[in-house]
DNA sequence: ATAGTAGTTTCGAAATATATAAACTATGAA
DNA sequence: TTCATAGTTTATATATTTCGAAACTACTAT
């Protein structure tokens, strides 16, 4: 593989890691993990303010994370490939493990 | 399980996927895959100054990602979970898949 | 003790990400 | 057309990340 498309892959990979490193990201993911849900809904379950999430869920419509399709006034949300769930579910291990060794869960960790 | 720790949790796991949400930090990841290595040897490889490669290490080692021994002189690191070599991997997919569907790997995605 | 090599930490500047508010677009109903 | 609801975009202030340079620490050999 040439140097130049593999700088440009962790690049990109960066980016689908990025998705995923904030909160209120994960959450959305989170709920989307069983059924397609509206801008709305969303809203309602996050307490969140309407244009902070739409912000978030561009962030992961940018990165073919989530799809969507419009019924209506309303936009349903899901994620695009069930991969990006195991992907989510192991790196949770991984923090499961962490927090086993180091009892962490309470207090920082720093 | 109690709100105020879910929320704690969210928070964590947002942690541990910034860890990857670096091109450099996939690339130590990557380099780390088969074999524990030295940040010399890191150096040479990534050719990047000392000081921005053990700050990238740094946040690897904060989260606990990777371990490190040392021998001498040198410092050896290597991934403390393999786990998160799995990881890496499913989210690599998601990327494939991404690229095979929309043909982006040369010009800009967005 | 001095010097050299390996690595980390601190500092400050530049680039990115995040949140809120306000303006805007799209659909549907009266 | 006008209004209301659902959602997106833009502007801007603040916080976080990233980088390189310089200062520092740790180990080894002379």
């Amino acid at each position: 593989m040439k140097r130049e498309i593999e700088e440009r892959i962790f690049q990109m990979h960066a980016e689908v890691c990025k998705c995923m490193a904030n909160p209120t990201r994960l959450k959305i993911l989170n709920l989307l993990r069983q059924q397609e849900m509206s801008v709305e809904d969303l809203r309602k379950r996050l307490s969140l303010n309407k244009s902070n999430l739409s912000q978030h869920l561009s962030v992961l419509r940018q990165r073919r994370i989530v799809t969507t399709r419009r019924a209506g006034l309303n936009i349903y949300y899901k994620i695009a490939d069930p991969k990006m769930t195991k992907a989510c579910d192991i790196l949770r291990e991984v923090l499961f493990r962490q927090i086993k060794e180091t009892q962490c869960l309470i207090s920082s960790p720093d």
